[in-house]
DNA sequence: CTAAAACTGTGTATGCCATACGTTGAGGTG
DNA sequence: CACCTCAACGTATGGCATACACAGTTTTAG
């Protein structure tokens, strides 16, 4: 480790992830690991949020030096690398029996209830992370029903990274969403009051479908709302889950049709 | 405008975005706006990248003072919405004629190349920027042949949601992975040495599934990847929308069957 | 018509940040 | 035992966002 030179370093970011630290060297015995660093930043995030994380911090948290960060892992977008993918942690247990559907959907639900917990994950830079072991985990558990569903491997990886992409762009865009007004000022006016602004703004000239899409739902707004929030993941991201797991399954079909018929 | 308080405020953010700057205003006649500070980032976010955008390299790329700046954009944060926004850019018109996949298809790939063109965005917080003219434009224009397909207004909404999150995920998955290598040092590997060395990670008592996907995948490899690059946009990405596409189309035949037995 | 008020642009200052560099001492290795 | 390597530390540097006080300009109130 020591002293590095930097750079976007694929191979650096490959065993920095992977760990595997040899022993038997020389100096006297690290104290700090990349694996404690990783922890306590993590630990950082998670309570004070993505902005408040700075080397300066992880170092008083672990009551270390700022600069002994820096004889574990040689940068902080590497740090962040390595953050983004331990941060990810395990993934679930699905049922392997029965219905491949619905081991997906246990999946989908599991990151998106992981992204609700932390929702700095989706502002890290993705950098190699996605290459590193908690997120492989992660990529492996969701092609085992994928894989059972009849698709092959090209098929269940591009469908794979299909549903990541899906969660992870939902979450995004519903985390951006969600982000609380202030509150002070005696009257925090709500959501409702901000749509109404933005309504004004959203003139059937300009924007033709949205409007048309807008006036046809205040109808059945509210039932819809309410329901939503007992689900494990919001109704939006049900839909298109559904539409393409409806998709991969008639795909499969069409292709075991064609085996039996060539 | 002037000194302000800060925090996340939808209301100013809305506003900013929606710009409408009223005239009638007291003091000298400003020479900035938001319009061309907003220009000028972007401008320096894609010659030199997301990181070397700065106050300071704003004011002085436009002449003038750092602080200047802050008279007409509260906030870096929230100068990084407008340029979110503004750097989306106009959507593309689609042939609105025929088949509604063409449509969406075309509008996935202009998306998509938007991002290869402009990396950085996806590693701008969405913010509330997600809810600004460009955004919605957007929107709108992808709503259009969904609900010329037959989709009713919520349907519409969530597919148009899920279309929009897979390609942001898989844009920033795809361009996570296409970080260049250094290449100093006379010898730059290449991904393939790459890929080995992760091979010698993905055991298969860990990663079944990857495994075997990863060794099925080794003969039809070179052939597809030759293809993909003359594609508008990568395999995957085509897969899976065309599988949520064939679910799309499977639900709205199936209510039309439903409404004629109905 | 005048004076106050409001606003734009400027310069300076503060505090935080990542990180380069030099030093010290610990502890394996020859 | 001598040497080499490395972990932890302190200090220093340059960049960053942004608070604040000020100066000049234009609109508006009286």
């Amino acid at each position: 480790m020591t002293r590095d030179s930097k750079g976007p370093d694929p191979q650096r970011s490959l065993t920095l992830l992977w760990a595997g630290r040899a022993r038997g060297r020389r100096g006297p015995r690290p104290q700090l690991s990349v694996e404690r660093i990783a922890q306590a930043a993590i630990r950082i995030a998670d309570t004070d949020g993505l902005d408040a994380l700075s080397m300066q911090r992880i170092a008083t948290e672990l009551g270390y030096s700022t600069m002994s960060i820096y004889n574990h892992i040689p940068s902080k977008d590497l740090l962040l690398e390595v953050v983004a993918d331990v941060g990810a942690g395990k993934p679930p247990e699905l049922d392997s029996t029965g219905d491949f559907r619905h081991a997906v959907r246990q999946w989908v639900a599991a990151l998106w209830a992981g992204f609700q917990t932390r929702p700095w994950l989706l502002r890290v830079p993705l950098g190699h992370s996605s290459m590193g072991p908690h997120q492989l985990a992660w990529l492996d558990r969701l092609l085992q029903p994928l894989l059972r569903a009849g698709l092959v491997g090209g098929e269940a990886r591009a469908a794979a990274l299909h549903l990541t992409a899906v969660v992870r762009g939902q979450a995004q865009i519903s985390i951006a969403l969600t982000s609380a007004p202030p509150a002070d000022e005696g009257l925090s006016r709500g959501e409702a009051e901000l749509a109404q602004l933005l309504a004004t703004f959203i003139n059937p000239r300009d924007y033709p479908a949205l409007a048309a899409v807008q006036a046809a739902e205040t109808a059945a707004d509210l039932a819809e709302h309410e329901r939503a929030d007992r689900e494990a993941f919001p109704g939006a991201l049900s839909f298109g889950v559904d539409r393409f797991l409806d998709g991969v399954e008639a795909w499969v079909a069409a292709k075991s049709h064609r085996r039996d018929n060539g």
